[in-house]
DNA sequence: CTCATTTCTGCAAACGTTCCCAAGGAGTGC
DNA sequence: GCACTCCTTGGGAACGTTTGCAGAAATGAG
């Protein structure tokens, strides 16, 4: 591919005199000028970026670490993250992590040799080994999702105690008694713990709870099918439901409707993420929205402040959440 | 941050030799290579791929611009594609066009400046300024979802045409006759253009048929309610209603509910593309399933081969779909 | 101990840019 | 005609690597 140097050779000049056409700098003359803009275009030339960022020391690269692309949360993250980093007239680095903590780790060195300036990690759970990675990053990290302001990572997370409160005293309000949570796995802090955490705090102090249940699994319709299907058969005085997602909310009300029961009149079901999947369902289940584009754009606008000031002013930015209660409680 | 050049200092070797313990090549002293594995961990050394990439004339790049993020196709297409681009060892630098065919254009230009090896696009229409930016690359394009062969482009294509001309059967077997298509705009070829092109081949030879239209509106559910209210209102003896996107068909339900008339009995309805919507919804939408993850993945599998032999030996693949068959239809 | 052979290491060029510095040339005022 | 300034241009170092080549050190054979 045809270099500066052709481009000099080419239009009879040096290569200095090119460079500063490409990047019109003032004080080159109109002559010249055209002179060279006719050799570029003769011979198409494409200015290196590679050799600019090597020279400039600037790659303008922010990676982008994703736990899996196809989820409503991280689409819409994706949508909102990119869009404010390519305002900012810089690149997305994008790796699929697939929920794998090593690969997490392996993207976060591979992109520090990229010399990314940045990097973004959605990340499913937080270990030591990840904290480490992280730690040693050269570039500033900013976590999504996860809280990691005790290891003082800057993180933007939603409010998962808040909604886990709120989804308690909606449940009461709604005359549950029997109360059972669907979570993941017991290592997702923000998903599992948070969420349940709020869940038993806003019932605690209820003396009209009889019994609450806490079962896992996967981030599936199915896996709510099969987790609910379970329970009603363990514990069939269930009356109220909490899933820890929309799709295991979807799936549970499958269960519910299958074990004869009525979802939103005897067993109330609510969801967490305002999936559209619960808007066209029947009967349509009452969530809660995490404005997750908006997440995505608070923390690449984070990520580029720390970039340019070299220092975080924000270590923890909790979004808050909306209450969207429709049929199911 | 550390080069290469310190750790030299530090370890008492040359530049050389640190760059080949790195790379780890035969041909250096174990006690020599220690020695610098040390002097590596000491000053945190962390190997600048960027210098490298020039040196090498070699990014390990793969360019892609998807028009959205928060989509069905798009998110499946991301996923697949990206697993088999990351197992070849590079990684995918992401752009959101926006369905913005300018940005498209300015992307593929600042992709060839980034030195990628290849363009992965998904495109939303294929104008001329396109065709033209996709030939000047000088890296390979591949197209996904739009049919570029034409130009000589090698594309990934899903059997939009096979799509219309299966849905025109259902229709005419579940004895609807007077049948609607709400497409997209008409510059969208695949999206509009072939699944109605199928849609009247079938129905061409058949006499039942009295009457089809075509209306136009955008991606999304309410765009879908709002067509199919109108055509309610224009053309009552509707009885059959295909749609090119599932999103497009769920909102049609719903106006031919509040209409008062039943989906999947009154009015036959099919849609595209498998969302996961469809299946959770009341009646349920039949469909057709179009593979993303897989068309994701083949385009990145072309794309490779082509980078690797510099020469198509596909320049156009159609991917098969599955009838998916449910309540409304 | 010497010479040949093998193993190891360092020098320097190259990748394609940017940008500092200096120098050439053209005006300008006296 | 001279000194001065301003505008335009070119030379060359630098960014951090890799790698061919040659030389140094180590090893082995006689």
């Amino acid at each position: 591919m045809a270099g500066l140097h052709e481009v000099a050779k080419l239009s009879g000049v040096s290569k200095s005199t090119v460079s500063r056409v490409i990047n019109n700098e003032y004080g080159v003359k109109a002559s010249t000028k055209e002179k060279v803009q006719k050799a570029i275009d003769e011979c198409g030339y494409v200015a290196n970026q590679v050799a600019r960022d090597l020279k400039l020391q600037k790659t303008n690269l922010i990676g982008v670490i994703v736990p899996r692309m196809s989820s409503n949360a991280t689409a819409k993250g994706l949508d909102g993250l990119s869009s404010v980093i390519e305002l900012a007239g810089k690149h997305v680095l994008l790796a699929n992590s697939q929920q794998d903590n090593e690969k997490e780790i392996e993207y976060i060195k591979r992109f520090n040799q990229k010399r990314v300036e940045g990097i973004l990690l959605y990340a499913t759970h937080l270990d030591e080994a990840l904290v480490k990675a992280i730690k040693q990053s050269a570039v500033p990290v900013v976590l999504i999702g996860q809280d990691g302001s005790l290891f003082n990572i800057p993180s933007i997370i939603h409010d998962d105690v808040g909604v886990g409160f709120n989804a308690g005293l909606r449940l009461l309000e709604a005359g549950a008694s029997n109360i059972g949570f669907i979570g993941v796995n017991s290592q997702d802090i923000a998903v599992d713990q948070c969420r349940f955490q709020g869940l038993t705090q806003s019932l605690q102090h209820s003396r009209q709870i009889s019994a609450l249940f806490h079962s896992r699994g996967e981030f599936t319709i199915e896996s709510g099918y099969q987790q609910t299907k379970q329970l009603l058969l363990d514990w069939p005085q269930l009356d109220g439901l909490f899933c820890a997602t929309d799709r295991i909310a979807i799936g549970a009300m499958k269960a519910i409707s299958e074990a004869n029961k009525i979802p939103g009149k005897d067993i109330k079901v609510l969801g967490v993420g305002n999936d559209e999947l619960g808007l066209v369902c029947t009967p349509s289940l009452s969530t809660f929205n995490y404005a997750f584009d908006l997440s995505g754009k608070k923390s690449a606008q984070v990520l580029l402040d720390l970039i340019e000031n070299k220092q975080a002013d924000v270590s923890k930015l909790v979004m808050s959440f909306e209450n969207i209660f429709r049929q199911s409680c």
